[in-house]
DNA sequence: CTAGCAATGGATAACGTTTTCCGTTACGCT
DNA sequence: AGCGTAACGGAAAACGTTATCCATTGCTAG
């Protein structure tokens, strides 16, 4: 790979002007336009292709953002990821992926590998597992990280000092739970969920809330899982006992895919037997009708790029604040299986 | 962030003693048992975090490896990345993951990027889209950088000079219709693929192939994509037309989901009204019992990584060879969609 | 007794950038 | 004429590592 130092000499000129012309910083100080264009010319006949490797040690700040999923092939996580990346490519970074498999362990893995990295920031997508052992350990990692002045930002419920950008989990549950009893039904069972995992806990909380201010018997088979497996599992215990629920909420579409499968592959109607929910809006339920509480996921990502890509970058602001903004769910429920 | 330099002053000792004792080459150039210990003790206080960028820039290469996918919330896809992830972390290397959104043009310019980091290698997942305008743009420009030494491998059939692990798409398929007509079937269906996409061009000839030697007849709704939504709405128009066909092969799981969504929704039963099956044996299908071929799709991106992470590491090879290898189909269909 | 070697530690030159600090012009103004 | 000031260009010091060469010691084999 050509360097900076063979187009100068190409060029005949020093490596200073060579960066100045092919990296950035020729408004700040000027180059004629001869010089500019002679230099170009070198670096196209030498194929230049800029060291960001350098680039970062010089400057101590890798255009790299870090992304902790805690399950790469749940979608929900997916479209975050995708919304990072997207946004993230807007301003010239680029992403590292790392999985974390619900595990606060490896979580903290690769929190550290990606600090050796000297990436720009770090996202975490997904919640919290409360009680879990590594969890209080990876919290005052990252606080400790955090107040280092590394930027970090959670994409859900977290006990970080960190920017965190949460969704209102409980509030969203609740609506959906609401629109389900505005259909008419009563009996409306809560399937899905992780001990521990603050977001689901409080879709459950949103769920019995309305439950309760419709005066309706909650029945919660939760902590079940959150994937289309569990999903699926739930629901051959749910249509093993006596009496079928009028309809099914699920913690997130994965679950209420799940669901579907199992009532249908056992025979029943979808929604004349039983109505199902899911919540997240991910490509997952789009082709089964599944009703959802779409959430703004790619937004979020984006949200969470931008802020790691902007704060403290051309600005002066040298400890960028925390700060922690909350998205009310403002989607109303939509799909065919209710 | 502490630095080597601030270690080997707390520890009275020179920045190439720590060097050597906190990363790597103590057994290359010994060091005392005191001095260790004393080096580990003042990174432990200081809370040293090594420097990748300044080793990478040292050494030449970062222990980073480059992913460009052709569509990330595809879990073919998925499940490769994820492969490589795992894979890659067991040899201290991490994955930057980019997403091309199947558009070679996108694909160029992250394969650009992905070099600017000095990417020990860069992995394709998705195979080439011929004809598409970029494709021989980007192809000239892989082989450029295939032949300056840097490593790429294509996990699907690509134009490149690369090192290519490639499935045998068309073996796959092939099976696949054969265990389809050994079930009774004669009037057997194809969906799915990409107008120049070769990986679903072979499937198709596969399928061609059995049915042409069970002297079936072929009907192909190829060409239509590769999506859920895309099998969905082959699906609607096969079910549109005067009749069924006993069975139906799609290009991938993913179709293969969106068949039996709106077969389903339609009514039919499956596999009694007609038998679907897909390829790839991903998680997508599983929970619907999809019969599908399973492909090694983990383990094809676990190869990947470690003959970027192992190829020239510590042996003395300066350009690995780039070579083909074809993975056959072994594996049986499973599932009870048929 | 001494050459030679293993064990151990240090200095220092890179790796490819960016950026600060200094020249040198040339120009416009008093 | 004198001088401030843009507009340019270059030299060189970092950034944090690793690796190559040296220096010192304490041995042991001849």
């Amino acid at each position: 790979m050509a360097t900076l130092r063979e187009i100068a000499e190409l060029a005949s000129v020093s490596v200073a002007t060579a960066s100045r012309v092919l990296n950035g910083s020729a408004e700040k100080h000027p180059v004629s336009q001869d010089v500019r264009a002679s230099v170009r010319a070198a670096a196209d006949t030498l194929g230049y292709t800029p060291s960001a490797t350098a680039q970062a040690l010089k400057q101590q700040r890798s255009k790299i953002i870090g992304v902790i999923a805690s399950d790469i092939l749940d979608p929900y996580f997916a479209e975050m990821t995708r919304g990072i990346e997207i946004e993230a490519a807007k301003f010239g970074y680029v992403t590292i992926l790392a999985n974390a498999n619900r595990d606060p362990e490896q979580e903290r893995t690769k929190f550290r590998v990606l600090r050796e990295h000297q990436v720009s920031g770090i996202v975490f997508c997904g919640s919290d597992i409360e009680g879990s052992p590594g969890t209080a350990q990876l919290a005052r990692e990252v606080n400790l990280a955090v107040r280092a002045g590394t930027r970090v930002v959670a994409l859900a419920p977290r006990g970080f000092d960190s920017t965190k950008i949460v969704i209102d989990n409980a509030a969203t549950a609740y609506e959906l739970t609401q629109y389900m009893l505005s259909l008419g039904h009563r009996k409306i069972a809560f399937i899905g969920g992780i001990p521990g995992l603050s977001a689901a806990e409080q879709r459950i909380v949103g769920y019995r809330d309305a439950m309760f201010e419709a005066q309706a018997p909650a029945q919660v088979l939760g902590l079940t899982g959150m994937s289309q497996e569990s999903g699926k599992r739930a629901a051959e215990e749910l249509t093993a006992s006596t009496q079928l629920p009028d309809a099914i909420v699920c913690t997130n579409d994965e679950v209420a895919v799940g669901v579907l499968a199992h009532l249908w592959t056992a025979g029943y109607k979808i929604p004349e037997d039983v109505s199902v929910a899911g919540i997240g809006g991910t490509r997952g339920g789009a082709v089964f009708g599944l009703t959802t509480m779409t959430l703004p996921l790619v937004e979020l990502g984006g949200l969470a790029a931008r802020y790691i890509a902007t704060a403290g970058g051309s600005s002066d602001v040298p400890a960028p604040p925390s700060f922690e903004l909350h998205i009310g769910s403002t989607s109303a429920p939509r799909g065919q299986s209710d």
